[in-house]
This record gives C-alpha cells, structure tokens and sequence, in this order.
DNA sequence: GTGCTTGCAAAGCTTTTGCAGACCA
DNA sequence: TGGTCTGCAAAAGCTTTGCAAGCAC
C-alpha cells in the first residue's frame, strides 16, 4: 500500500515551538523547549512537543541531534554546521565549517575545548530498504 | 574527594562480550550482543552486558556509537573510520578514510547508498566542566 | 464538515541501579 | 580474603501512543 502523504497543519502550537527554538541559540531538548513554550501557552503538552518535532524533523525545518540513551537535542539551524557536545554536561555547541581543518585532523576545531574525538555519521538508505521501498511503492 | 581509579577484572563475562564484540563486522545494540552472548553463557543478564560495554568503552576497547539513533551501538574496532546508518532500518555500516573526499562533499561516500545527510560531532569536556574538574581535584 | 492535531495519562522501551551471593586476583 | 562483579528484578528516564475533544482548512 502506497504511502499517502499526509496534509500537515500549521497550528499555534506548532508555529510557536518553531519560532521559539530558532530564536535559540542553544540546542535544547524536548523538555527544554517544552518549558520554554509553556511560557507563551501554559496548557501545551510535552507530548505535544515531541509530536511537533518529530514532525518540523521530517519537513527539514528542525536537526534532531540524536544520542543514544540521553535526550536527543534539536537544533532550529539546519545550515551547514557542525556540533560539540561536552562529555560531562552534555550541552551541545556549534561549530562552524571555517573552524574545521579537515577530518584527518579535527583536534584544532575550538580553542576552548578539551577535544577528546569526533565522529563522523552519514545518513542515508541502504541497498536493502531501497529495494524495499521500490517494492512498496509498485503496489 | 579524588576519584580514585578502580582495578578492573577480566571476568569471563568481560571477556566474552568483547570477544564476541570484536569478532563481529556489525556494530550490535546492547540487546544485540547479549543474545549472541547468551548462546556461550546462557545466564549472562542484560544488566551485565550494559556494565560491561560501559567498563570497555572507558578502557577505550570498545567505541560506543551514540548518536545513532535510539539504542546505542557498539563498535570492536577502535581504529579509524566512519559510520553509516540507514534511515529506515537503523543498520550501520563502516565508512573508511580512503571513501570519504572532505567534509565539505561527502556525497561521494558509498555509491551503493543513497546518501541523505552527515554530521560531525565533535566530543570533549567544555571550559566549563574543565573549571570544576580542576576545583573538585584540588580538595 | 473532515480529518489532522491536541491535552492528558498511561504505556513502552532502553538503560541504570540495589542487593545478596559469587568470583577474580 | 577483599573488593569487584554478577544475576535478578525493580526503578528510572525519555519518548510514544490511545482516546475523546478541538481546531485548521
């Protein structure tokens, strides 16, 4: 059965949460941005944040920066950049492209930091699943 | 008060998931592993094979892949390279050096992949945290 | 009016932890 | 023998989901 696109909405809800994390310039996550967004709508819900990222994350509108185990962070910027996370607090930075030297070499990417490593992750569909998906859509 | 290093033991626990770990290509969950461990060491729990990936990846034999989706996934080869994960079915495969031409067009990476994104996570200890560590070892 | 979306609460999943007994060095 | 480690089970923490009412289009 062929996915049918669904039509989505522009509600407040899902207008405010846009606006107030691309105002940010931190990286929160859902219960951070669900704090800051009861401040403009008191009876919104956490659920309802996390219903609304997920669906500005298929759109493109938002990053969901995953980690495993912990909250996922999001970021409102979805220009090219990279990121830093502290290993003991778990805050999440940006890091823009002009500070990278390379991948062979990354220790020189922010002064501030002590770097400890890095990881480098492509997203994309493998061989399988796109099999699959041609299947699914030939129905 | 210092923390004082801890002497680690190779129980035969220890020993097994990384045997098991490192004689794998793929890169398992926790969950994973401990059904392939279970099949030497029936009574193994999956409360010890968290432990000891935790005990592994802080002796630095074992990568722990976090920003992979929802469950971490762990890796035996330590050495450098790269990862790729399936969007759809969570899947993650090995990326080396020699595949990847520069963080600024990393499109050409794996031509059996159709490549939707990448990201570049830098980990470290912010200045912050640096400030405390120092504080909390000078008591 | 249709059907996507919400608030609420409960459920689901992954990971962590407390404890008593077991085991490595 | 001492202190680390294990198995078991319960708890914790983050995220998802079912449902009836609400709202965008």
């Amino acid at each position: 059965m062929r996915e049918e696109s669904t039509k989505r909405r522009m509600t407040r809800q899902r207008r405010i949460i846009l606006e107030e994390l691309r105002m940010l310039r931190t990286h929160p996550t859902a219960e951070e941005l669900f704090q800051i967004v009861r401040k403009r709508m008191p009876r919104i819900s956490l659920g309802t944040v996390y219903r609304n990222l997920d669906v500005l994350c298929q759109s493109g509108l938002v990053l969901k920066l995953e980690s495993a185990g912990q909250q996922a962070h999001y970021d409102g910027d979805v220009s090219q950049h990279y990121h830093i996370r502290c290993r003991r607090c778990g805050k999440i930075e940006d890091v823009y492209p002009e500070e990278v030297n390379g991948i062979s070499d990354p220790t020189v990417c922010r002064r501030d930091y002590q770097i400890i490593g890095w990881s480098l992750i492509f997203e994309g569909i493998c061989p399988d699943c796109s099999e699959d998906i041609v299947a699914e859509n030939s129905n």
